[in-house]
RNA sequence: GGGCGCUUAGCUCAGCGGUAGAGCACUACCUUGACAUGGUAGGGGUCAGAGGUUCAAUCCCUCUAGCGCCCACCA
């Protein structure tokens, strides 16, 4: 006997077992050695991380690609395993030995620290692959890997290597998106535009001074979003100030101490006079060049820029145009942003010493550079050179992580060539050997690509895969994939150079200890994005040439998110088109974010997460997967509702009591069951509907349309399946007078039943598991788990008298049903049911059906006039005429009143017809089969207003 | 400044050239032997607005309004 009701949370647990003790997952069965493969390989989430809505979106569409498939009896690998996640861990763990009060990482060191990370790691990570099973991922976990793996790592150095020798990975000293917060590079990617305005005002003429303390208020909230004015005195060639005046516009008031030039564009009238003059710059007293350039916009600002070559990528490029003229960058911010003056020799090269450098020092050399902000506009204020103040609104950048406003910093990098890389990687997707699903990503991604700029991979942080390559004092740097290839590098360079004698060279050889000091390995690793970016084979055992790596890769799809394309689905292209040459994956499937309700991104930092394992642990992962999956239509964004989920739920409960219903009416499952064999109009009827629903529930996860897939199976289950089938079965199973069609009933139902858990299965794994070994437990032995399948099996056609037949009596039952109910009449009502001169085919149906036109219809017995009785409601059933004999229930002014609706309605339906149909350019240019659709529309509406005139008509003489 | 997307029932959203749909909510009725996490019936929409293309437009095109996202060199 079957539990009373579904208890989600044994079940899966109980069937989390089932797969696991049966290696359902396992890719390359033995038995499917011959199988086509299927392979997706996960977007590994962060180690340390927790499921989210997002990972539960993406994954429960992968599982349901995944099942789908294994089903249909592909081997199926999807590839598990984690991410290092490198900024994102390094800085919970540094929280949380700031929290504990413990020393910092610096202070602790590399080795140290990064224990405590890989402890971090061991503590927390697994938590996410725990969520994962429970959500009812069928990865292959026997194969799960994590990004640090030793043969992930042995993969990474291998690439860095490779790419280094191919040039297209290079070290370069230029600016670079520095944050101040982790104090790292970081790339493009993960500076995000924060629109900052600010909110004061401030002019020199009127009359009053600054009120530094009140700006110093307004910058306390936001240092951002105001734009200063500068003026910079003019000074002749002997140094003495002209008495004109330049002015210059900023919103970083305290990069104007690395000032080195100021530009005007070469067409600017205004300024034609002064391009080759030279100003002081205030407070420094350094005398800088007024350059043209084009760089300079005259309507913006003042027409007149300052350039900063060492803290702007914009200046950066105008100072390399006019080193000449002395516009070189320098430096005035310290790693941790904060204003770097004291011993800073390029600062003071050349700057004459009569300046109050002491003031200068004193007032901001040190302080952090918002502070530092305040006051040098306030000394600017003083000294008479600060011309306005005004809010101005702008966008400013700020690291993804830290958030805090990243600073254009000098500093030695490694680079990726990405322009080179990206070519393949364009050509795979415009040539079609890759698409996109939706196909617009297509645009957003030749966009970013088309645009690509060189990739900065080097962070200067600890967690990570450090950089394969090593430096020694006679400078050279050897990029190995280990240590003794660099030190054997090393060794063959130096004695080339001559910086090592041989005798040298053979005894460092024999020294490793000395050799390892005298060598220096860099410190910085990699960008987590470049490990990732080597998954779709790193993650098959390259570089060894293992047979998973010969019979997965490529890949078939790739399930992720937008959110993602730039830094790794592109880049996944771009690494697997260079090293394995072929794309990584076939199709490139981009769901939907799931937002909060305000339409953000999710996320941690904003604390506005939703968390799946409570709607799991509420309503069961089968109706939390159907959900997302119902959602999760092409092009929008999911916005979760838990009124959605419990509906879904209520689902999961109808399959389980129609399962009961089937068990407490003998419904076993029969050895050898041909449904082509079966006579009953119902059954064959269902048959057709379900192989129907396995066909549509198939074609849409084929193109992706899981929505669709999920609604199908959904309209099958409880629409078709539950509503009619087995109400329309019931006298069958529940009468004694015709065993054998009993008997095909009960077979039927018990197949339909598999069917149902099988086109289930996808979407609620758990509960369609359970009820398939429910089911298995009785009658031939099931073959195994039902996640190995089969799927449906189709072909079962659809008779259209059949349909006809079983259509007419839905129909007839519904109208029945509705027109007692508008009609006021008790739904047990004494009342029975006239056919009105009927055909034979609607008398033998009804014959046949009489037992369910009782129970669902609810009338007392099913008779045969010539006419309608005398005052008795008719309808119009599929042109088939039936009277309900109700004299004296029911209002006959009533019944006119309704006859009278209904005739207008359809007329209404005949004119819009009539209309189209006397529409010569509609005959002419419509196709055919419209015209004859439209053509039996009027017909059937026709004889529908006929019949309904008759029946009108006798209600006229009662 | 560029690009993408959205606007359909009270809410959340499908659909997409020819009869406008779902879930939830709402109303009325139903303790009928699978299921009240249920059943039956019903109300509710000039498919954002304006033009255009077409025999035919919620659907295609253009514009307008509102909303959202992504990208872009911070004067």
């Amino acid at each position: 006997m079957m539990d009373k009701s579904f208890d989600a949370a044994a079940v899966e647990s109980r069937v989390s077992a089932l797969w696991e003790e049966t290696g359902a997952f396992r890719a390359g069965r033995p038995e499917r050695a011959g199988a086509e493969p299927f392979c997706m390989v996960i977007p590994p989430p962060n180690v340390t991380g927790n499921l989210h809505m997002g990972h539960a979106l993406n994954n429960t569409l992968q599982d349901i690609l995944a099942r789908y498939r294994r089903m249909n009896g592909r081997d199926v690998l999807w590839q598990p395993g984690t991410d290092h996640a490198g900024i994102a861990t390094q800085m919970v763990v540094e929280r949380k030995l700031a929290e504990a009060q413990q020393p910092d990482r610096r202070t602790m060191g590399r080795e140290a620290f990064l224990e405590r990370v890989w402890a971090w790691k061991a503590e927390s990570g697994g938590a996410i692959v725990q969520q994962l099973k429970r959500l009812g991922a069928s990865c292959d976990w026997s194969r799960e890997r994590f990004t640090l793996d030793a043969g992930l790592s042995r993969a990474v150095a291998k690439v860095f290597v490779q790419l280094y020798r191919d040039g297209l990975v290079y070290k370069d000293k230029r600016l670079v998106n520095w944050d101040p917060k982790f104090q790292t590079a970081i790339s493009d990617l993960e500076v995000l535009q924060v629109e900052c305005k600010g909110a004061f005002k401030w002019t020199r003429e009127s009359d009053e001074p600054l009120n530094a303390a009140a700006l110093g208020k307004v910058l306390a909230k936001n240092p951002n979003g105001h734009l200063y004015y500068f003026d910079y005195p003019v000074v002749d060639a002997a140094g003495e100030e002209t008495g004109d005046r330049i002015t210059v516009a900023t919103t970083r008031p305290e990069t104007m101490l690395g000032d080195t030039a100021v530009a005007v564009h070469s067409d600017d009238e205004r300024y034609a006079t002064l391009v080759g003059r030279q100003v002081r710059l205030p407070l420094v007293g350094r005398l800088i060049a007024i350059v043209a350039d084009e760089y300079s916009d005259p309507e913006k600002g003042t027409g007149a820029v300052k350039i900063t070559p060492a803290h702007d990528f914009n200046d950066f490029e105008v100072g390399k145009r006019h080193e000449a003229e002395g516009a070189r960058p320098i430096n005035v911010l310290d790693a941790e942003g904060r204003v770097f003056l004291k011993d800073n020799v390029a600062f003071f090269e050349g700057v004459e010493s009569d300046n109050d450098h002491a003031r200068l020092i004193a007032a901001v050399d040190g302080a952090d550079r918002f502070v530092a902000r305040l006051r040098i506009v306030e000394l600017m204020a003083l000294a008479g050179f600060l011309a306005r103040i005004e809010p101005h609104a702008h966008m400013v950048p700020h690291g993804d992580r830290s958030n805090v406003v990243v600073e254009p910093w000098l500093t030695d990098q490694w680079y990726v060539d990405a322009k080179t890389l990206a070519e393949p990687a364009l050509e795979a997707v415009r040539d079609g050997r890759t698409q996109f699903v939706p196909k617009n990503w297509e645009k957003t991604y030749y966009d970013w690509l088309e645009n690509i700029q060189p990739w900065c991979v080097s962070r200067q942080l600890w967690w990570g895969h450090q950089i394969p390559a090593w430096y020694s004092p006679w400078g050279g740097c050897y990029v190995e994939e280990s240590e003794d290839a660099a030190y054997a590098a090393a060794l063959a360079d130096g004695l080339e150079r001559g910086a090592l004698t041989q005798e040298e060279a053979d005894g460092l050889a024999r020294d490793p200890a000395r050799l390892a000091a005298t060598l220096r390995r860099d410190e910085d690793v990699l960008d987590t994005w470049f490990s990732s970016a080597l998954w779709p084979f790193s993650t098959l055992g390259w570089p060894d040439e293992t047979p998973e790596l010969k019979r997965y890769y490529p890949t078939d799809v790739l399930v992720t998110g937008f959110d993602i394309i730039f830094f790794w689905v592109a880049r996944m292209m771009m690494m697997g088109l260079h090293f394995q040459n072929e794309i990584p994956f076939r199709d490139v499937y981009i769901h939907a974010l799931v937002r909060d309700e305000k339409g953000a991104k999710m996320s941690k930092s904003k604390g506005n997460v939703i968390d799946p394992i409570q709607l799991i642990d509420k309503f069961g992962a089968d109706a939390l997967r159907f959900t997302l999956a119902a959602m999760a239509a092409q092009g929008r964004d999911i916005k979760l509702s838990e009124a959605r989920v419990e509906g879904y739920r209520n689902f999961a409960t109808k399959i389980w009591n129609a399962s009961r219903f089937a068990e407490m009416n003998g419904c076993a499952r029969v050895a050898g069951f041909d449904p082509a064999s079966v006579r009953e109009p119902l059954n064959r009827w269902i048959l057709g509907e379900a192989a129907r629903a396995a066909a549509e529930t198939a074609g849409a996860i084929e193109s992706y349309r899981f929505n669709d897939a999920a609604n199908a199976v959904y309209r099958f289950v409880w629409s078709v399946f539950c509503d009619w089938h087995l109400e329309l079965a019931k006298p069958v199973l529940q009468g004694e007078t015709d065993a054998a069609a009993k008997a095909e009933t009960q077979a039927t139902i018990a197949y339909v039943l598999d069917a149902i858990y099988a086109l289930l299965h996808p979407f609620m794994p758990f509960l369609s598991e359970e009820l398939w070994a429910i089911k298995g437990e009785r009658g031939t032995p099931r073959a195994g788990p039902l996640a190995l399948g089969p799927w449906p099996a189709q072909g079962v056609e659809v008779d259209e008298a059949i349909e006809a037949e079983i259509g007419w009596v839905v129909d007839l039952i519904g109208e029945i049903r509705s027109v007692k109910s508008e009609m006021g009449v008790s739904p047990s009502a004494p009342v029975s049911l006239v056919l009105v001169s009927p055909s034979a085919r609607a008398q033998s149906s009804a014959a046949g059906w009489s037992e369910a036109l009782k129970r669902l219809a609810r009338v007392d017995a099913v008779e045969t006039a010539e006419v309608a009785p005398a005052g008795s409601v008719q309808l119009v059933v599929r042109g088939e005429v039936v009277a309900l004999p109700l004299a004296g229930v029911v209002d006959l002014a009533a019944e006119r009143a309704r006859l009278d609706r209904e005739i207008d309605k359809v007329k209404l339906e005949i004119v819009k017809v009539v209309a189209k149909l006397s529409n010569d350019d509609f005959l002419a240019r419509a196709p055919d089969e419209v015209v004859a659709e439209h053509e039996e529309r009027r017909e059937a509406f026709e004889e529908r207003l006929a019949k309904l005139g008759h029946a009108r008509e006798r209600l006229e003489g009662v």
